[in-house]
DNA sequence: ACCTGAACACCGTTCAAGT
DNA sequence: ACCTGAACACCGTTCAAGT
């Protein structure tokens, strides 16, 4: 930091505008009651993003790069790949755990028509990180022919990002993991108790 | 119809409200713009809709009656079970093929926080009609036991409408097919060559 | 470098007035 | 019954001007 007085005013924009998006969305998020969180006027927010679509690039890209660290610090701590996958819908379940919140990515795909170019190519991003991801710890727990990884990374990911939409739809977090165990029973996920 | 004109202006407004809404959402969904595709001036909508609240729940009450009568079709267009469920993704394909569009129910669930309270309740209905009609499909085909019949309904409906979403952000229907091929390959959905 | 006042365009809503 | 122009209060966004 640059002095002691925490965070700079970027990166407090960048915090504050992130979790105003994940409730609300791209469209959703405005610059006066952002600025009001931060503790400046809306105007001066131009300062650091030169527009709407820079700051709302800036926060997917920051988005997509934690959920990277997160899913690599995963694997990190538990070289079991099959262990891995039993916890991957719980990076899912912390945005529903935080204020029923949804993945970043999920809130902006819906508004996929409505979203600058230099967002959607962040919010692809995020996808595909998670898929290369997921494909690569599928392989390792043998759970799909190398051929198949990819396609069935897609799968989970689609699935996982459905039940976490559901179940803020009814601000549920039980009808979420209820979705997850069904996954798990019907064979898309490896199962809760025995190894898949 | 009460002339030969076609369709009253009520219903024009239905209609036109409900193809925006699945396109840009709820809050997407401006009075004036609509005004413009139904012919009339903003404050006419206020003649047949008391508020935007009223026409947003008008529209998905509509929504979902259309969709519990489409699968009541289905059901009776086909006699097997099994079939009916292969065929059910289809009605979530019919939204992207046309320009690409969303499950009104899936975009408003993304702006949950901000609905009125009498759309969200339609929205809930959708989602009780969805699963309703998928748990008595998968009795009647003995994939579940009668016990878990509504889990599975939830699951295959939640993952339903990730692929949609999903396949949406990349408008991209092939994205979708193959989503649904590997909920098929998993389990979660029958399979598209044998029975279930 | 960092911030803001003031303006602009827009949107939901209302209402008196039209036919 | 059905529609509209005009207005109101409000909000997202921008930029020239401040320090």
């Amino acid at each position: 930091m640059k002095n002691g007085s925490g965070p700079g005013a970027k990166e407090r924009i960048l915090v504050a505008a992130t979790a105003i998006a994940q409730a609300h969305g791209y469209s959703g998020l405005n610059f006066r009651d952002l600025a009001e969180v931060v503790g400046i006027k809306a105007a001066s927010i131009y300062h650091h993003f030169a527009s709407k679509a820079d700051l709302g690039a800036a926060v997917a890209r920051r988005y997509w790069q934690d959920s990277s660290a997160a899913l690599d610090a995963l694997l990190a701590q538990s070289s079991d790949p099959v262990d891995c996958l039993r916890r991957y819908p719980g990076t899912f379940r912390k945005a529903l755990e935080s204020d029923n919140r949804l993945c970043l990515c999920s809130i902006m795909a819906a508004e996929s028509d409505d979203l600058p170019e230099i967002v959607t190519k962040e919010v692809q991003t995020f996808a595909d990180v998670q898929v290369a991801w997921l494909s690569k710890v599928l392989v390792a727990a043998a759970m799909v022919d190398s051929g198949n990884s990819e396609q069935r990374a897609r799968a989970i990911f689609a699935a996982v990002a459905g039940a976490q939409l559901i179940a803020r739809s009814r601000s549920d977090i039980s009808l979420f993991d209820e979705l997850i165990e069904s996954y798990r029973v019907s064979g898309l996920l490896p199962g809760s108790r025995l190894s898949g």
